[in-house]
DNA sequence: TGTACATCAGTGAACGCGCGTTCACTGATGTAC
DNA sequence: TGTACATCAGTGAACGCGCGTTCACTGATGTAC
């Protein structure tokens, strides 16, 4: 039992202790992997786990001894695009704490441009349509909220340094002003203005309304140089923000 | 042949002269109502012949006498949603006309979110993942503007009674510059400033940023009245542009 | 107006393929004494 | 250290279902004379 106990520890470590939860390890983490790759060809709806099973060369019925159904493995495949997102906003804000507050805000959205760019199918998966049938469990939130907080941290950065001067000319009714306070004290931020923190909202869903028409084509004909539209656009974004 | 010349004519006008005719222009609208039906079931991925012809009693084989194939259905689907919301959004602009621009550009966008919530399949199906393995044709372009054009339209119009004041505090490059006046050319709107073009743009993809993150569930927890949100943020997109 | 012919809508069977999931089973790995 | 037992990974067949598309055919509608 205290050895179970220890073993367990250690898979969660990533040092497994056996060979056998070495190898549930690595086969988990290569089916995810494959199942990643499939996006591209069928879309998050066409996902297969007996395509991802032939591609692995095993018996498909094996992949049940993962993954007990098939949402639950596009539940993970969502978990980890948004991790993976939100690590790289996160890392871009870390990694620029010594420039100015705007900058930063363009830093961190051009690193969320990139992962769209590089992982073009995982971000459909997350911020595209839903897949019809299947309901995201709760678990995804946590994972989800990462690259907002990352981009709202800049801002909540600038306010406690003075360093944010948001136009006052917004008419923000009443009832929203309740909804921005309560929104900015669950993630104790409550020293940013209604102003900035509404500012905030709208650039960040058209910082992904603009992603999204970027890479699902909605701009052809529209936008040519997309890299160039999208940092004016968020440039224009901090300058609006007050950053 | 003359005789044909007259009931395909007819046919055009919507009063097809012969009874074959007429069952046939019927029973394309109802495939087509019924596959836009069953958007909601499956998604246009899954959207299926079979099923559709199920539905109308009839055999699968029968449709392709209507559509060649699946993805001629998905075409005319995509047509269809996008002239849809493109009348919608014309007649809210076109109704409007004695108001102020500023309310006539919260008309427009309200109409536009009014259709999608309507319509949510439709709007997933135009503005969503695009479908693995479809490649819309030309054809669907013409249609796919109209709402884009109904909203540069009211900027437009301002802009033609001086009544469009932008701000000047844009910083704008050069290059994107030039792109924004071929934009501006191809729509015969000159007369309508880079500032002004620029923040249309950016309002336009912001209001679609917010119906794709309502309708897609992304702003769960954040914003609990949209209607509210969707108001005060594009009203404060019109300020932007100077409306 | 009547008749011969051409056109077209719709059928049902078939082809060849895919899917998620279950289940009894084998053989390897790990555990307790 | 060795042995009996329990746990687990993986197999292959099966169930029951779905799909897009083709094809030879029937019977109704429309057309030209």
């Amino acid at each position: 039992m205290l050895s179970f106990q220890i073993s367990a520890i250690l898979a969660c470590m990533g040092t497994a202790a056996t060979a056998r939860e070495r190898a549930r390890a690595e086969l988990t983490a290569e089916i995810v992997a494959e199942a990643r790759r499939q996006l591209a060809d069928a879309g998050a709806a066409g996902l297969s786990l007996r395509a991802v099973a032939r591609a692995l060369g095993m018996a498909s019925s094996a992949v049940y001894r993962y993954f007990a159904s098939r949402d639950e493995l596009l539940t993970r495949l969502i978990i980890e695009a948004y991790d993976s997102l939100g690590a790289v906003a996160e890392a871009a804000a870390a990694a620029s704490t010594r420039r100015s507050p705007r900058n930063r805000w363009v830093a961190v959205a051009t690193s969320i441009r990139s992962w769209a760019i590089d992982h073009p199918h995982e971000y459909a998966l997350v911020y595209g349509t839903p897949v019809p049938g299947y309901e995201a469990p709760t678990d995804t939130t946590a994972s989800g909220v990462r690259v907002s907080l990352a981009l709202f941290g800049i801002v909540a950065d600038a306010a406690r340094t003075g360093a944010l001067t948001p136009p006052d000319d917004t008419t923000i009714p009443p009832g929203l002003r309740r909804e921005l306070a309560a929104l900015r004290s669950a993630i104790d931020a409550d020293h940013v203005s209604d102003e900035a923190t509404f500012a905030t909202m709208l650039a960040w869903t058209q910082l992904f309304g603009l992603l999204s028409f970027e890479l699902f084509s909605q701009t052809r004909g529209v936008v040519t140089d997309h890299e160039r539209f999208f940092i004016a656009a968020v440039t224009e974004m901090a300058a609006r923000i007050g950053l």
